[in-house]
RNA sequence: GUGGACGUAGUUCAAUGGUAGAGCCCCGGCUUGUGGUGCCGGUUGUUGUGGGUUCGAAUCCCAUCGUCCACCCCA
């Protein structure tokens, strides 16, 4: 009859704050760098009609078919909680009527959500940091997007992140290469892992980059996209290394990088460690110029990139937390509300200030202690009287008395 | 979804079938207008949960939940 314990569902975690400060370092470097290339944040429905991401990611694919959370509800529509966040802002784009407004280029920050088995880097709930670039088709635009998210990383400092680049063909070049891969592993099907033979039927191009030892030795000679893109695609993708080579941005072209998704063509990229074991992938993206369509819009170019917020955030050095700048203790109950009314003239005057409660001093200067403020300042009915405080350096437990307004210059002269 | 490791105090970890412990943290005192170092004292557990084996289970067995790792897949 023991109650089962609440807790949070599997797979979806708290951002306690000490997560959270990691969290928010990453999102000041994506605002701060994204808005230097003139993108805008949007905010998109966490909940959005399942039927959404069918057309969007493809029927087939693991997210639709077994990961979505997806449900009746009670007016009996099929909704979903979104696993990704493209199909979302395309959804967005065309219901809010932009598809004459020029190049529109959004940013997003906010959870996903996919029934997987959890591990490290991989959760139920995750956030992301997306990307959209809407009705732009050259590659001047890949390369700039590419530069865009080179930068965002370079600002977080995490060290040893590799760009890799390659490209899917289109409509018109793809088919007759999958054709050739899909013999080509054919023949030799019986050396190949059991994953990957049901992969050759259902997505032979991923069958390139198994993990598999004696897969990848079987493969060496395989067919690459990359030999058999169509005059425009090869064009396209040249453009995109003339664009990064231009940028200095370091890159590597790699013709085994695959899309999960159905919807991407052309250029396709990951940002990857080696310091997250299986989950280092820690951004991707590519261009997907056939979804707009297929959602019923006009034919639109756009290209798009997602960053895992979670994964980021675990390459990140400790963050500290932010600390107040003052702590007031209280010396006998008589100064109690002059003590308040300090606190209060110093938040106004823009410093973070604890107030450590009244009691005993030496609880009070704990307190004080274990908020980890650099200043403290103690009232007690002396002060009052002369209408001064206490300031007392914790460091080196210098004090002097001050009126209250002497204080805050003295703080934040000293916090610069 | 498949395979594997693990789960003991707030936390990090001991206890290999025989009374559940230690460090850190926390609370109080030494010191009622002054913190950190010191000394003294104190609180803390249905050993994840539920069954089973046994005279006796943290320990062995089964189930379940959760974390982690690999596969699958992906950010």
């Amino acid at each position: 009859m023991s109650e089962k314990k609440l807790q949070s569902i599997r797979g979806i975690h708290d951002g306690l704050p000490a997560e959270v400060a990691r969290w928010q370092r990453v999102e000041q470097a994506a605002r701060r760098v994204f808005g230097c290339y003139a993108f805008s944040e949007v905010r998109m429905p966490v909940l959005e009609p399942t039927e959404l991401f069918v057309r969007s990611i493809g029927e087939a694919t693991d997210i639709v078919s077994k990961e979505m959370y997806a449900f009746t509800d009670q007016g009996g529509d099929q909704i979903c909680l979104r696993p990704e966040g493209t199909a979302g802002a395309v959804r967005a784009w065309l219901q809010g009527g932009l598809t004459r407004s020029g190049t529109q280029r959004w940013y997003y920050i906010g959870p996903m959500f996919r029934r997987e088995r959890p591990q490290k880097g991989r959760l139920r709930q995750f956030q992301q940091i997306g990307v959209e670039m809407f009705s732009a088709a050259g590659p001047i635009e890949d390369a700039e997007v590419l530069a865009m998210a080179h930068a965002f990383l370079s600002e977080l400092g995490i060290p040893g992140l590799n760009i890799e680049i390659n490209s899917l063909g289109c409509g018109a070049c793809r088919p007759g290469y999958r054709e050739k891969l899909t013999s080509y592993l054919q023949q030799r099907a019986g050396k190949l892992c059991e994953t990957c033979n049901e992969r050759i039927v259902r997505n032979p191009m991923r069958v390139l980059d198994c993990k598999v030892q004696s897969c990848q030795q079987e493969l060496t000679d395989a067919p690459e996209m990359v030999a058999h893109l169509c005059d425009g695609c090869d064009d396209h993708f040249t453009g995109v290394q003339k664009g990064l080579d231009a940028l200095a941005i370091p890159y590597r072209v790699n013709p085994r990088i695959v899309r999960g998704l159905d919807y991407y063509n052309r250029t396709a990229f990951e940002i990857v460690t080696d310091k997250l074991g299986s989950q280092g992938t820690v951004l991707a993206g590519g261009r997907y110029d056939g979804l707009v369509q297929e959602l019923g819009g006009p034919a639109t170019p756009a290209i798009g990139f997602a960053a895992g917020l979670e994964r980021l955030a675990m390459l990140l050095d400790d963050v500290p937390l932010a600390t107040p700048d003052v702590a007031v203790v209280v010396l006998g109950e008589e100064a109690l509300g002059y003590s308040l009314a300090q606190a209060d003239v110093m938040r106004k005057a823009g410093l973070s200030v604890v107030h450590c409660g009244g009691g005993s001093a030496k609880r009070q200067f704990k307190v004080a202690d274990r908020e980890l403020v650099r200043f403290v300042v103690a009232v007690g009915e002396d002060e009052m009287q002369a209408g001064v405080v206490t300031l007392k350096e914790m460091q080196n437990g210098q004090q002097q008395r001050l009126p209250v307004s002497e204080v805050v210059t003295v703080i934040k002269g000293q916090l610069l």
